[in-house]
RNA sequence: UAAGCAGACCGCCUUAUCGCUUUAGACCAUUUAGGCUCUAAGGAGGAAAGUCCGGACACCAGAGGGAGGCAUAGCGGCUAACGGCCGUCUGGCUUAGUUUAAGUCAAGGACCAGUGCAACAGAAAGGAUGUACAGGUAAUGCUGUAGUGAAAUCAGGUAAACUCUAUGCGGUGCAAUGUCAUGUAAACCGGCAAUUAAGUGUUUCCCGCGCGAUGCCGGAGGGUAGACAGAUAGAGCUUUUGAGUAAUCAAAAGUCCAGAUAAAUGAUAAGGUAUUACUUAGGUAAGAACAGAAUCCGGCUUACAGGUCUGCUUUUUUU
RNA sequence: GGCUCCGUGGCGCAACUGAAUAGCGCAUCAGAUUUCGGCUCUGAGGGUUGGGGGUUUGAAUCCCUCCGGGGUCA
């Protein structure tokens, strides 16, 4: 599987997203929040359709919060694969919560400890 | 050489690897749709911002008539249009000062059409009256000065007070609007019958106009936020020449320069430039401001590190 | 993306048809009352009227512009 995060993996649809906030479960690891739920995705052949969100609240500057999300994708494209999915499929929301700009290296951090908080809970499940 | 003012312009660069997206071609697959495929080319701004003005474009028969409302305001010009820009007159302010010059600001039409307002002070604030001194008269605030105040009888002041005059404005906005796919209603449309009046229609009110409870017959589509069009070749950009004091206009040649939609333009590594700090003058360390297209243009306003050019003024040195 | 409304002491409001000490309640502080505290009574402090500019003799009020906060439209 190739380090790649095409539009088919873009979490688009209002519904899923709807959904996904009514009744997802949390995973979070500073600054990252990861709100995730079994879904029936659109798309076939794909495990994951992941979004990225960042507050107005906290970033009032489109620009901070174009580059936050940016790095989030990046890093998500980078790190997707280690995601044990068990052969369900999923809707993934990446919340990030914190207020101050990160590199692309703490977020890199935030990332694989979310992923190994992530895959412990779906262990014990 | 240094400083200040004004105007115009630019607003980080190079390479490699991994990604995103648009277009074109190839390849693969195919009923259609398409693609973890390959190649090439393109991929944020001067303000993309605020939404303060002006347009283009689209729809609304409540687009008609009237009233109301809103905007603008010396004069002339530019423009698709403007509350913008250019020129000019007048007035205020600042600087230098002899006349005056330079810069800067101005909603700068009209209180001999009407109405209103004027705290405190003052005799009196606009059909009402009078203090002191002086002058004058047949007589009288009749005249002058003083005094209060922003303003005191003067065609008084005030219109960013109502208002009047002139000019302009229909309303709503790309979440406008159109098409397609899916396709089940009590929702929609047409006709007829019945009802005559509440309601209703993207327009502040009135007039006018359309629809209009329900039943029958026939047609057909709403929701669902999916896709496509609208939507990127334009009052476009670059250069040259000409007209004009200028804003601007004309002609010729060349050129194609983002089109996303839970929303692309990024990440990492290495090196460098402007600049800043330290300095043993070799170097070391830090390292770009404001900020991110969303239908598109013309302005205005606001934010902004640093740099380049032009003009003017002052200053230093040299000839 | 469009439209629209609102900013007055710590909090909630008034004064918005220009006139000089910007007012009211709660809260705060001090005093009185009480053995102490509360309630109550008396008094005091606290405001660049969101910032800046303009009109005017005079601006919370009228006008322009920036900042902040809400509401609404498929």
């Amino acid at each position: 599987m190739k380090q790649t995060f095409p539009k088919k993996e873009h979490l688009k649809r209002k519904k899923l997203i709807d959904a996904l906030f009514a009744g997802g479960q949390k995973v979070s690891a500073y600054p990252l929040l990861l709100v995730y739920k079994t879904s029936v995705l659109p798309e076939e052949g794909i495990a994951i359709q992941a979004g990225v969100s960042v507050a107005k609240r906290n970033h009032k500057l489109a620009v901070t919060r174009n580059r936050i999300k940016r790095i989030m994708r990046e890093v998500y494209r980078k790190n997707k694969t280690t995601f044990h999915t068990n052969g369900s499929t999923f809707a993934f929301m990446f919340i990030y919560t914190g207020r101050e700009v990160m590199s692309y290296e703490q977020l890199e951090k935030a990332m694989l400890k979310l992923i190994t908080n992530f895959n412990a809970a779906q262990n014990e499940s």
